[in-house]
DNA sequence: ATGTATGCAAACCATTTGCAATGAC
DNA sequence: GTCATTGCAAATGGTTTGCATACAT
């Protein structure tokens, strides 16, 4: 399988992190690891460890928390805060590189492949920041919303010209 | 002075919205409008709350909390999350279009003058979601910190050296 | 007069922290 | 053997909520 491959390579580049650092390699970091590399997509810390709780190796949220801030100081996982309260995660690497649309109304959010990357006089301008990762947000109301509230603003009409009458 | 002309403009849009919303037009809602149309820049809750604390017309957290909530529905504020435990907001207009930089590793946030609109072929792939606005978070390492990092690994090349022999 | 909006304080809940026990080195 | 890491439970703190009072309509 293709993915058991990206598993090994990051599982590589995290072990390498962690030497460099003077860090531990418990089983449970490479456990965690292994689970976010498990699946594409967006995942928030309470299902992280609810699936965790029922795999091989069971970890503690304080567990889970710290490796996930290794993780993202490493740059094998990326963080997100949509608005919603609790943040969501998703793995940096095997995730083709997407912007996200954000509904303010149902708050959905959707990927948007966009692969537009920085041009060069943008290049020139950033040179003295060492960019890391990018977050694309689209904040806006989604074809379902804006069909609901059409809905909703020809009832809203209908009962302000009864209630006039 | 020009700032107040802006302030006129926004007030008129928070009380249409409020009409149509058929929501009250409170004392405490236009003055939390004009002191955050007041200074350019970020802010957080406790700021705000403090400032108006001092400030004529003094508003508790609750009310703070209800009248963002409306100024984001209706556009004229902006919620940002940058990975602290406090969300960030800023007025939405008189401020130029930018992109925000994050330092990963000092938390800082700078503002970076982009503005590049989405092209006619990114328009009409997104025609179908009403964009309301869009946030560009790039994060990275600042060159203070890249320079505090260089320092601190001579430091430990030289620990090493000294701790092997 | 009516019912929405405010202020206060308590509740909520994701995340952080303190500490004893475990286990990587 | 040493000390970083884990798991547990308690603490934290930004945000939300419930309810009595105030006030916009």
């Amino acid at each position: 399988m293709d993915n058991n491959k990206l598993k090994d390579q990051v599982k590589e580049e995290f072990i390498t992190y962690l030497n460099i650092k003077k860090h531990r390699r418990t089983p449970e970091r490479f456990a965690i690891l292994d689970h976010i590399y498990s699946a594409k997509g967006h995942f928030d810390m309470e299902s992280l460890y609810k699936e965790m709780s029922e795999s091989s190796l069971r970890v503690s949220r304080a567990t889970l928390y710290n490796t996930i801030d290794l993780l993202l100081e490493c740059g094998l996982v990326i963080k997100h805060q949509f608005g919603a309260n609790v943040s969501q995660y998703e793995r940096a690497y095997g995730n083709e590189n997407h912007d996200h649309l954000i509904c303010t109304s149902c708050g959905e959010v959707k990927e948007y492949k966009n692969s537009n990357l920085f041009t060069p006089s943008q290049q020139k301008r950033l040179q003295r920041f060492k960019i890391s990762y990018y977050s694309m947000y689209i904040y806006g109301i989604c074809s379902k919303c804006q069909k609901k509230n059409q809905v909703q603003e020809k009832k809203n009409k209908t009962n302000s010209l009864t209630t006039k009458k």
